[in-house]
DNA sequence: AGAAGTATGTTGTCTTAACCACATTATAGA
DNA sequence: TCTATAATGTGGTTAAGACAACATACTTCT
């Protein structure tokens, strides 16, 4: 485990390499590798841990009893996912995806709780930025809902673009999903987003060619 | 203000009433008082505090430039408001309205950040309980995003009576929203909404008189 | 009690996006 | 390189909900 990288993570944050290499043991610290496509965690089920996605990307999402797919959020490399259900001993309400071949850090979060401050002097500062990431993971979800919010699907689109765009600062960009998880992300068909996109394009506003984005 | 019911709350738990004492100056704890609909914090503007809901309730949501209201989530009594704009020092997305009279608290949570572990031992519980908080928010963005992630209004509606006829853990309760409220929050227009609403009387899968619901 | 204002229900028109079915283009694997 | 599979684009049909306009409660204030 390469500690001295970890502390480039907000997680880690203010933490030095040697109270790092303190935390990871305290923590059960496990890394674990996933193929493609493969179920990371479910719904339903409890986990204690957090997962730090250490390369490659996650999903989360959920689906329905009529199997529609919503996306929750794209996780990429460096950030987390689960930290909510861990910390609250809650059930997991998601599954999380592994978008493409990925390495996750598993953390004990609940541990957290558990460890005395007074011999452990770094659980302050490490709840202090879990904190911090949980703030984080708020802004983007009342972002995703801002993304869906708009009646039309051109509106969703345009929403969404210009998020990434403020986000990349850059009038182009890539986006983490392909057609269907775009869809899925803004509660559209692929079909008719795909559609609209096409005339969004004939109108000279944007240009797409796969997951690559230009804002005109 | 009187200590001893602060310790009900979620961000003073396991606090004494002497530390609690310790924190309000700290934090430069603040009461204010708001009519109804009167706006508590605006977006575009930065707040270095949040705000405990000490009696009424307030809404969080947003307009657009098309006076589109969406409401993010309702917070009553106990609850709290703006904590990740205040503790990630971030510009406000949104808006806080006052839902009825209301009074309430405010905490400089950024103050939390500076003050040193050794000399306020209670910052680490207070950090730990504010985590919890956050988590909890995240968890009603995800309730939010899947009210209003299914395609019918029926669905949507239905998505959103079940969970808090969960929460309540009856099937009879009272919402905290009218009808051009849910419709905001649902991202529906409000007579198609009410339309909807008459149809599933007349099925007989609910009753609805004002804001008291039964499921049946 | 009466009036003004607000909340809710009802009706009809029309746009739009979901849905289905298929064409076309990429991508990956042998 | 060829083939199989997946990803994306296109077209047509239809149901559903947005929107507007109005009717009917229900509050609350004087």
């Amino acid at each position: 485990m390469e500690n001295i990288s970890l502390s480039e993570y907000t997680l880690f944050h203010h933490l030095s390499a040697e109270e790092i290499a303190s935390v990871l043991p305290e923590l059960h610290a496990q890394e674990r590798q996933y193929k493609k496509g493969s179920t990371i965690l479910s719904a339903g089920h409890m986990t204690e841990s957090m997962g730090l996605v250490l390369s490659g990307s996650v999903t989360v999402q959920s689906i329905d009893l009529w199997g529609n797919r919503t996306i929750l959020s794209h996780v990429c490399e460096g950030d987390y996912f689960a930290g909510t259900f861990a910390w609250l001993h809650d059930v997991m309400l998601v599954d999380v995806v592994a978008n493409e071949d990925c390495r996750v850090l598993f953390l004990n979060i609940g541990r957290l709780r558990e460890l005395p401050v007074e011999q452990h002097p770094w659980t302050a500062g490490l709840t202090a930025n879990l904190l911090t990431v949980a703030a984080q993971k708020n802004l983007m979800l009342t972002g995703r809902v801002f993304h869906t919010t708009p009646k039309s699907a051109r509106a969703r689109i345009m929403a969404y673009l210009n998020s990434v765009s403020l986000q990349k600062q850059s009038r182009e960009f890539d986006i983490p999903f392909d057609r269907q998880q775009l869809a899925d992300y803004l509660n559209l068909d692929r079909s008719a987003m795909s559609k609209e996109l096409g005339r969004m394009r004939d109108e000279g506003l944007i240009q797409a060619k796969k997951n690559h984005f230009v804002l005109l």
